[in-house]
RNA sequence: GGGCCGGUAGUCUAGCCUGGUUAGGACGCUGCCUUGACGCGGCAGAGGUCUCCGGUUCAAAUCCGGACCGGCCCA
């Protein structure tokens, strides 16, 4: 077959994604269940933005590696993909730019879905020309699909007749700008600017004042105590007697409590209904009175002349007055830190507490048992099970799953608004919205009560997201395929979900199955822009795959990303894919070489008549086939592109093509000749193999054009990774010497500027006696490899001259 | 304040777990070569106190302790 003299990714990449896709081929993709042993791949399920980024790129690179790896060594693969299809941003953009009112949510609903499945087809379209090739057919699932609603629904039956959810008025974290409770997971701390108000409180029966520092005098309406440190001498005689809130002058407690830091502003805190974290701990702690002054919309309440305005607006109200009070003694520029709805990057809006009926699963209970489970999982990088171990030990509250929302799959369950019984639904009624369907009973089956409701509510996204390793093993459906694919095999992620998606994975998991869901997990790190900080389109620093594939192939981003280091961030850099495409064209060129020897060639090679150099490659080979063995079972991917572009680039195309030219353009022996034909063929057709999971394009390209005859199977990706045994074992060592005596003659042209296709008259080379052994052995290929007419040999060391 | 990770040529990075060659590679740079697969190539070369200090050892980029700097996560 005619090969182009460049490789065009662009036409045979295309080519092979549809046709991996075809019917014909599918067999080869497919999830078999035919008794082999299983390979099961929990792959993340990217949020249906319609935008597939860089790190979407590398998640679906590395599964599609590793599967396609797993195939090669047996294992019947499942490799699903699913999409994370119901959450806040989609709900924003069918509101404001389709101008759906949330308010008729069927409509709402049927406008997110139509939504979203467009989203998924830009998205599903740049991960096949990746060459992404999962079983689509079987293993494909949307979270917003009715039978996942049935399923996210069961489990949460199961965990309630387990008497692990519960209904309760709670402080929860609240955004704003949002309208929604949100989870500990997508609050955290940011540092920003704001300012410190030192705010004079009486004594009460008394005319002294005691000074307290506080970011929030909006909430002096919600001040329910105020606090000193037990050791703090300055403050002794306080303890226990109260002092009147300035304005609204209500009569507080002075608690004593070791959390209260002496050292940050007067030594002295007021504890309001909510003003952080920490005022949560203290309201609960002590027992104190609520009073809520924000409400939903973000606007002060209960606080007379400032209800109705803004957070900020009453802020500066009060400090003015205050400050007409004489109230105010100092201000201070302080940078502290606030938390903010992080979890959205264009939110960030500083987080409340408000207090609000929520739907929750009792996690703080299962911390032991987790622990056990991630123990028994194999991580990769090893120290990422640090960051698990923290989050766990650090939980404080029960899981918050319920959210203001409609996108959502709804809360399964009614209660009774006399008694606050939950009434769950029957199995069989799966799914339910609560909101227009029927609950099982008319009455309250604890109070008689008929007051009985649904609830709008709809489950958290990881409510959804976190029972992925059941959908894929049909925990929901089929018992024995459950049972042989459970726990999966694989878990792969982001280090970023590690106290999200992971965690409640295990959680939900472990509850539901008795089992830990995963074997082993690797963790990835993130694609960052160039600059090194995360990709953003406000800092116009984000890279698209598709740029990449489109300039140089998807074989050479798939080299590019699979050459980090699991777990680090890593700055996207262009070099390297570029360099990637380079290697490509070099195994183009080279193989384009190779063709027209092995076209009909004998497969197998014999080895009572190698020479020097022929054993030599031979035991690289061997080497290089041991170490990429290893490096792909410990997803060690960057070890074995480089040792994979080591040999094939520098020792078989830059030594041993060079050193066999003369071999086959003009050979002395047929026998010679057929032989290195034969090893030009082995090493050739072990090497694409070795690849294919890396680059499966141009693996499966040449496959076809030269190897499927002779070898037989559809495609490359059902032929075995290449093993130990399939070539001899041989001693390369003098081979070695050999190829160090051919590039310390070519250096001596190179050094006396002489062009390496010109004739050099003589040669004199001194070495110790061995080494002049094995170059008289092999002098008529020194002589033709190098075009020199005549060799002299003197004993000593290494030394070379030339003479013309 | 706590935890984790990292600090290797101009830039990026491998090696560190399991101490022992001249610390490997990529990009960039310099010189030479249109050799019959490839100039998207070949050959040669310059460029490093492996962050610092101390310890263990015959031997440390690698193991141990400490410091400094950067990043991430958590409070």
């Amino acid at each position: 077959m005619e090969f182009e003299k460049l490789y065009s990714p662009k036409d045979i990449e295309e080519k092979w994604q549809k046709i991996w896709l075809s019917e014909e081929y599918y067999s080869v993709f497919k999830f078999k269940n035919d008794g082999r042993p299983v390979f099961v791949i929990d792959t993340p399920p990217p949020f249906t933005s319609g935008e597939l980024h860089m790190g979407h790129a590398y998640w679906c690179i590395l599964n599609d590696t590793i599967a396609r790896y797993k195939r090669m060594k047996g294992f019947d693969v499942l490799l699903p993909q699913g999409w994370d299809t119901q959450g806040l941003p989609t709900e924003l953009k069918v509101q404001y730019k389709l101008g759906i009112p949330k308010e008729n949510r069927e409509l709402f609903r049927s406008k997110c879905i139509e939504w979203t499945n467009n989203m998924i087809k830009s998205m599903k379209n740049t991960m096949i020309r990746l060459g992404y090739r999962p079983d689509w057919e079987q293993f494909e699932y949307k979270t917003m699909d009715k039978n996942y609603w049935k399923a996210v629904q069961y489990t949460l039956l199961i965990m309630y007749e387990k008497g692990l959810i519960y209904r309760k008025k709670f402080p929860i974290h609240w955004c704003s700008k949002c309208g929604t409770a949100l989870s500990q997971a997508e609050v955290g701390y940011i540092q920003r600017k704001g300012k410190l108000y030192y705010v004079r409180f009486r004594i009460v029966n008394s005319n002294d004042f005691i000074e307290i520092a506080t970011t929030r005098p909006e909430l002096l309406s919600a001040c329910v105590a105020v606090a000193v440190n037990p050791n703090d001498e300055r403050y002794r005689n306080l303890i226990s007697k109260e002092v009147e809130v300035p304005i609204f002058r209500q009569k507080v407690k002075v608690l004593e409590d070791n959390d209260v830091d002496p050292n940050f502003g007067t030594g002295i805190v007021m504890i309001c209904t909510y003003g952080d974290e920490q005022d949560v701990r203290w309201q609960q702690r002590y027992n104190l009175p609520i009073i809520s002054v924000i409400n939903e919309e973000g606007k002060i309440v209960n606080s007379g002349k400032y209800s109705g305005m803004t957070i900020e607006d009453a802020r500066k109200e009060i400090v003015k007055d205050l400050k007409e009070l004489g109230l105010i003694t100092k201000e201070e520029e302080i940078i502290h830190n606030v938390l903010v709805h992080t979890e959205r990057s264009d939110c960030m809006t500083p987080i409340e507490f408000i207090v609000k009926d929520q739907w929750f699963i009792k996690s703080k209970d299962f911390k032991e048992e987790i622990i056990k489970e991630e123990e028994k999982m194999n991580w990769i990088p090893k120290y990422m099970r640090q960051r698990l171990l923290d989050w766990i030990n650090n939980i404080e509250w029960d899981w918050v799953i319920s959210r203001q929302r409609v996108f959502g799959t709804p809360i399964p369950f009614w209660y009774c608004k006399d008694c606050g019984f939950i009434i769950p639904p029957k199995k069989e009624q799966l799914p339910v919205d609560t909101t227009k369907d029927k609950p099982p009973v008319d009455l309250c089956p604890k109070c008689g009560s008929n007051n009985i409701s649904g609830t709008s509510d709809v489950c958290d996204c990881w409510v959804d997201s976190s029972i992925t390793p059941l959908i894929i093993t049909k925990f929901f459906e089929d018992e024995s395929f459950f049972n042989r694919t459970y726990p999966v095999d694989l878990r792969q992620q982001g280090h970023d979900i590690i106290r999200t998606w992971l965690y409640y994975t295990i959680l939900r998991c472990k509850i539901i199955t008795g089992k830990g869901p995963f074997k082993n997990v690797v963790i990835n790190g993130h694609i960052l822009g160039p600059d090194g900080t995360r990709m953003s389109k406000s800092k116009g620093n984000v890279i698209m795959p598709d740029e990449g594939i489109e300039k140089y192939g998807a074989d050479a981003l798939r080299q590019a990303l699979l050459s980090l280091t699991l777990g680090s961030d890593f700055p996207f850099k262009w070099e390297p894919v570029k360099h990637g495409k380079s290697f490509l064209q070099k195994i183009w060129s080279s193989v384009r070489f190779a063709s027209q020897f092995i076209v009909n060639t004998r497969k197998e090679i014999d080895i009572n008549k190698l020479n020097d150099i022929d054993k030599w490659i031979l035991a690289k080979l061997r080497k290089t086939i041991a170490i990429v063995n290893e490096a792909m079972e410990n997803y060690q991917f960057h070890i074995a592109i480089e040792t994979l572009k080591q040999f094939y680039w520098h020792d078989f195309c830059d030594q041993y093509i060079e050193a066999i030219k003369p071999r086959l353009y003009s050979p002395r022996s047929q026998d010679d000749e057929e032989n290195v034909k034969s090893i030009l063929y082995k090493i050739i057709w072990i090497f694409i193999r070795l690849i294919n999971p890396i680059c499966p394009h141009i693996a499966e390209e040449i496959y076809h054009r030269l190897f499927k005859e002779k070898e037989g199977y559809i495609s490359i990706n059902i032929a075995p990774y290449p093993n130990l045994n399939e070539i001899p074992e041989t001693d390369g060592s003098d081979g070695e010497k050999l190829v160090s005596i051919i590039a310390s003659l070519r250096s001596k042209k190179v050094e006396n500027r002489i062009p390496l296709s010109v004739i050099v008259k003589k040669a004199i080379i001194q070495e110790s006696k061995e080494v002049i052994e094995i170059c008289k052995r092999n002098e008529w290929l020194l002589k033709e490899v190098l075009h020199i007419n005549e060799i002299e040999y003197k004993e000593g060391i290494r030394e070379i001259t030339l003479l013309n």
